[in-house]
DNA sequence: TTGAAAGCGCTAACAT
DNA sequence: ATGTTAGCGCTTTCAA
């Protein structure tokens, strides 16, 4: 007989033993309700009258209470399983995006996968091998998380989405950028406030959403500094350093070659230093270079390069808690809150840039 | 009143709904044995009879049984937090070790926390931090997973430690390797074979276990090849670009320049090659230039350079997972198994070596 | 060597 | 608006 009878008596509510981890039952103690609605204040869950609300806060905060994230999984709440999806071959990027969204995970008390992303692999089936990890939330990074049809055929697919270092809001996602036209355009007022007037630059390639971004603030600056466009100190890349080399050699070989060059990230800058260097001009004596992303190479070679920093750790943080709790709200039907973050950028001066030389000037 | 009495009728066990991940007790039932034997089996604990215990491991093979670890955690088998302690400033190689990490770590289904660390901590107030932060593992990578001392510290303190990349054999801690004497000595094969005979080497700094390694396979090879020694062509560096740029420019200014260049690491290969292009010199055409970690910057400069990979990712894996198994002995108290992981590297052939040039021949 | 009972800390479903 | 009950899937303790 597997059948059988048991009884079970409920002693008055086990008191704590000192020096443990405190759990619901001791904050509804202390606040003098029951477990369930420190529950339902935990989940932040309409329907608690704000008295007992602010009873239980405060029995939260002396006892120091933090929710047990095993037993709320094993009860049912789900766990917060989110993806990051990489396709960005920049080892330096990664490396402080895993570093930002492993503490926001950890904050939040998510787990996190990383998933390489095959740029070929149709969005279907990429759903499909997603589901079937049993995700439920989505980390993006460029260039995907630009792509509006792919972020919407995943928000379609069920998945709460966050991208990080996006240049575009983009419908049922949140985001978390940083203002690459004013960024590009800081740069280029450094260098004219330097004293720069021919400032050469090569951009990025049309496909990526912020080539025209960071042009745009190039543009701008040069403007309201009231120098006239020249079309030819406008060179294009696709961010390789190799395709930096050649937009420099080029900008480099012009009968009036400029005395500053902007490069719109960091691997072109370190080709265009690679370039001045092979016509013996030294950096940044005789030509200032500077760069964009402030990623590993831009401290590795020499001069160390004067470059945009994006907080990609922190962007990455903030993407993955506001994930996480977009994957909470959804899954207790909450109202979802699409939000945009903005973070500020910084400008980091290093040692290749410098006034024109007078001979040049 | 709180106390109650009640009554609870056990129903014959559950059978499974379809579609639902199994659990022990499905497993139980399959194996016809009690789900207690079941996690006996699957903890391997000792004081399982052989036939139960094969009865088992075919009920979970096809149930496809994974034990669910909010479950586990929450019974108390305690959550096995690891953390990676990093003070290796390679971005490349964070990101390969923190994917790796957290591949391994998902694997085992163990939570990993980033900790940075700072050098001149001592290192009773590390562990301190680390205690504080409930870590019961420690993974780390050099250098200081090469300090004997260090690692017997965080070994004294109680916790079990993983160590990834380490060039020795330390007590009681876990490590994955590759040999870096071998793959030293057979990049300079390489270049020998190529036809190379002076073949500069920029060495690392002495305080890296490393260095001495690299530096003994290259002159193994050279002395193989009945090459006498020339100390001119061995130069010091410190693994950064700038030190790779002064070692090239000696070694290339020499009376006879070396026809190859074998850098300790890619950082100096790249200002070895940054250094050749200074004076006029075609790589591979005029010199060969190789590096070592096939880091980031080998594929983004030009030309890519050639240059010894390690398994990082694999390595961080494996680490992880051992480590996550020999918390979980020392849990319960099993057998320590001391293990010694012994990867392959691989030489990554690109653009950057050649054989050398019939006028330098 | 094996199994039954009793929770771990939380939340979903159901009262009230 | 709040509380009560039952049980998530596992391991621990204890009994057989």
């Amino acid at each position: 007989m597997k059948g059988s009878v048991t009884e079970i008596t409920i002693a008055k509510r086990k008191s704590r033993r000192g020096g443990e981890r405190p759990t619901i039952a001791d904050v509804a103690l202390r606040a003098g309700v029951s477990p369930m609605t420190v529950s339902r204040v935990i989940n932040g869950e309409t329907g608690v009258v704000a008295r007992k609300r602010d009873l239980v806060q405060n029995a939260i905060s002396e006892l120091g209470y933090v929710p047990n994230s095993a037993a709320r999984t094993l009860a049912g709440s789900g766990l917060c399983r989110l993806v990051l999806l990489h396709d960005n071959p920049s080892a330096g990027f990664m490396s402080a995006l895993l570093m930002g969204s492993l503490e926001g995970a950890h904050q939040v008390d998510a787990q996190l996968q990383v998933e390489p992303m095959d740029p070929t692999e149709p969005i279907n089936v990429l759903c499909a091998r997603l589901k079937w990890s049993q995700a439920n939330g989505l980390l993006l990074t460029a260039p995907i998380c630009d792509d509006a049809s792919v972020v919407a055929g995943l928000v379609e697919s069920g998945f709460a989405v966050s991208r990080i270092a996006s240049t575009q809001k983009l419908p049922d996602s949140h985001d978390v950028f940083i203002d690459d036209e004013a960024a590009s355009y800081a740069m280029t007022k450094h260098l004219l406030t330097l004293g720069h007037r021919r400032i050469g630059f090569i951009q990025g390639p049309a496909n990526q959403a912020v080539s025209a971004l960071r042009a745009a603030g190039y543009a701008r600056a040069m403007d309201e500094a009231g120098i006239q466009s020249d079309q030819a100190l406008i060179v294009i890349g696709d961010f390789t350093y190799r395709s930096g080399m050649t937009a420099a050699d080029a900008l480099l070989g012009l009968e009036q070659p400029p005395t500053a060059i902007f490069a719109c990230n960091d691997d072109m800058a370190a080709a265009a230093i690679a370039a001045a260097h092979r016509r013996r001009l030294d950096v940044p004596q005789d030509v200032s270079v500077c760069g964009f992303d402030d990623t590993a190479i831009a401290t590795t070679i020499w001069p160390e390069i004067t470059t945009i920093r994006q907080p990609v750790a922190e962007m990455a943080r903030l993407a993955t808690i506001a994930l996480a709790e977009a994957v909470r709200a959804r899954n207790s039907r909450l109202p979802q809150i699409e939000a945009h973050q903005h973070l500020a950028f910084q400008l980091i001066r290093r040692a290749s840039d410098a006034p024109p030389s007078s001979s040049s000037a």
